[in-house]
DNA sequence: TAGTCATGTTGACAGTGTCAACACGTGCTA
DNA sequence: TAGCACGTGTTGACACTGTCAACATGACTA
């Protein structure tokens, strides 16, 4: 009975609006795509006011990135989570986090498109910006990491990483924006996922004891 | 001193004014961002009433995709135009049409987000649809005519076009919109292609007659 | 106990997309 | 030639939005 457990029941102070509004701002985001987040119908899905968010939030656009940046932490929570038990990567570890990667992108188109298409200035969300690079880092680290203990291939060829993150994405934006395009050959994600990392992963596969 | 000269006059009657709307909200789009293009701003930039664009336009999103329709229109043009005289195109053409197309995408950020980040149906659509493909015709269409003519060379993997353009498209949409992700590496984006191209298109590059 | 501060509410305003009703001019037709 | 239908442009109106100032409430603190 203490008293945060009773702020819950108030109905002046809501207790965790900031987070109560990100949630509602996804939830209608995934329902109804950017232009069903409106901030009145954000604070109508939590129960308070017109204003009650700018309390928390500067402006719309200061809550559309703190989903953006809501986005991007689960994103990186998902591939630090396939490569939990991975202690030396090697390429099929690698083909599974990517995989994750574009299935997140494909389940959430709405929220995807908010992530990568939004132009959040970088000096004016630094956080967003920080949080964007995690699963980058995932990604790079398990390349590090499986280099050194030689489940991975060193490649001498800079790229290579920028090659992978480049054109995954690339796909699953041409996925989510336009399905029908001729290049995507009407197979679904994960299928030509697997054609490009055919043609990307080789570089990484170790060369086998002669 | 015909009639369809005086119309351009007539104060009534504006001659063109769909065409004028495309160009108004695209220069608007440029300037100010998808925030900036508003149909009464498009109006006034004009001269016409708040409501003449729907005598030409649905509503707003109709307006907009005539807008997505154009960038494509010139994104096609201008891979063709790359192309002309390239009656057997090699690896360096190919690495010119992409850089093209790269310079295109960080010459015009926010019309390149408007074609690939705004959700236009298909069926909503088709004649947008339509003109999306036709830049990547281009692309596929060169690559044939070099094996045909053996300036380039037959790759077995089939996933190598959808590659390029996966990779393409998505540097160009980092750039755009994460400037400064680690995995950029502070580089400018034409450098950054061309790391990505020298990984794939050696895989075109015919073997020299042993 | 008084008061300060964070938090939530209400009233108000300008700007927007959209539509109905009306105005204008051109060209066809009787 | 008179009249009319239609494409095109305008004005008035409405609901909705983001935003802010002014006010209300409740909790912590001197």
């Amino acid at each position: 009975m203490s008293n945060t457990a009773q702020i819950g029941n108030d109905p002046y102070h809501h207790g965790d609006l900031a987070n109560a509004c990100v949630r509602a701002a996804l939830s209608l985001l995934n329902d109804h795509g950017l232009s069903g987040v409106t901030l009145r119908e954000v604070a109508r899905c939590i129960n308070a006011s017109r204003s009650a968010p700018y309390r928390h939030f500067a402006d719309k656009r200061d809550l559309l990135a703190a989903c953006a940046q809501n986005g991007f932490a689960r994103l990186a929570q998902l591939a630090e989570h396939l490569l939990a038990d991975a202690t030396a990567p090697d390429v099929d570890t690698v083909r599974t986090l990517l995989h994750g990667y574009a299935r997140f992108g494909a389940a959430n188109p709405h929220l995807y498109r908010l992530m990568f298409a939004s132009d959040f200035e970088v000096d004016e969300y630094p956080a967003l910006t920080a949080e964007a690079e995690r699963a980058f880092y995932v990604l790079q680290g398990a390349i590090r990491a499986g280099q050194q203990a030689g489940t991975l291939a060193v490649d001498d060829r800079d790229g290579l990483v920028l090659t992978l993150w480049s054109s995954v994405h690339g796909l699953v934006s041409l996925h989510n924006e336009l399905p029908t395009c001729s290049v995507l050959d009407t197979r679904a994600l994960e299928a030509n996922l697997d054609r490009v990392l055919d043609i990307l992963l080789p570089a990484l596969q170790p060369a086998p004891a002669a």
